[in-house]
DNA sequence: CTGTCCATGTAAGGCGTTACATGATTGT
DNA sequence: ACAATCATGTAACGCCTTACATGGACAG
């Protein structure tokens, strides 16, 4: 469960609250592991009964009391531990893919309005990805990127990667709908090798 | 909710007990839409008690009875009424994502050692996708490619390209930890762009 | 004076997983 | 004799989502 080692993450920067880490994770994160409010209050309570975290209770009066949370000494070890672990296989599940495996039951028409407006969704976020990717070269202009940064870096390059070979599977499938085209892609093309 | 509508999807092509569906969806969508025993007769039986499917049941002496089910006229509808409508846009949870980006807390060591294990995963499962692929080009040598076919193989296509990209995103990440090159990669690289 | 931000939670439901349980038939 | 296949399900738990609920501070 990844939740709980993303909190512990957060947390192993700095103490928050869990108002603060849902902002963090609004603003870091939420692309490739999105996190709800009431998840990560009840996922804070678990870290605490487990003695992950603990809490400074911070009184204030005629308001609901402020928690701020930070690691313990096992907490920070079993983020360690997590992170240095290779992820067990783990299945993903693509409801577009079932939508074209099913397509049989559709018209050529259909189908080509939900790629379309599958394309349009993935040519935004990769618009909206390459602006942040485009900011954090201001950041960071020449060869000082830090280590700490590279990481962070590292994330947003995947999603580039990602939703631009998705935009170019829609663009083929499209094209191939298009002309009535059903012969397999050439490998070459899929896996994007060099000539 | 998309099991739903793939169930759907196989009934719509022929009539199947639970256990038919099963291995049905262990032949061919497990790569996008893995579903498991307990789950599927479960959601049969949601879906014969909205009256999208309908059952006939087969007496067996001895034996527990067999349940054939079966579209209805509403069933197919929904199923057609899915098919064309384009999906909510969905959000995806990368764990392998949140390894990295919270990787400062581990050591070059560690973390190459994931990486290296995640790319070993990702060539398995290019091979094994590069294998199913060439078997459907033996099927279909020319160009007589049907419609019917496209889709499945349109499929395969998705899952080539993703693990081709994971891939190569894997190496690249690797080849830079290992020479401490904390400078973002060039955009046109993480694109795939043709020059 | 209305809405947004700060900050906390509870309740209910949906989807999925793992494990358990049964019992005949077919293959080695 | 033993295992795999056919064929059905139940129980319990875990993770996530949506909606509901509270209430002060501050900005337009």
């Amino acid at each position: 469960m990844s939740l709980k080692h993303a909190i512990l993450g957060f947390l192993s920067l700095s103490p928050l609250t869990g108002y603060d880490l849902k902002k963090h994770f609004d603003q870091s994160v939420r692309h490739f592991w999105p996190a709800n409010q009431s998840q990560i209050y009840r996922t804070l309570a678990e870290l605490d009964a487990e003695g992950l975290v603990s809490k400074d209770v911070i009184a204030r009066e005629d308001r609901l009391d402020m928690k701020v949370y930070h690691l313990t000494e096992t907490g920070l070890a079993e983020l360690r531990r997590w992170l240095a672990a290779p992820l067990p296989m783990q299945e993903t599940r693509e409801p577009l893919l079932v939508q074209v495996f099913f397509a049989g039951q559709i018209t050529d028409a259909e189908l080509l309005s939900v790629l379309r407006s599958q394309l349009a969704e993935a040519e935004a976020v990769l618009a909206a990805l390459t602006a942040i990717y485009h900011q954090q070269l201001e950041g960071f202009p020449a060869l000082a990127a830090p280590r700490s940064a590279f990481f962070s870096t590292l994330t947003l390059e995947y999603g580039l990667a990602a939703y631009a070979a998705l935009g170019r599977w829609l663009l083929a499938a499209i094209r191939r709908v298009e002309a009535q085209d059903y012969a397999p892609a050439p490998l070459p093309d899929l896996i994007g090798a060099q000539a």
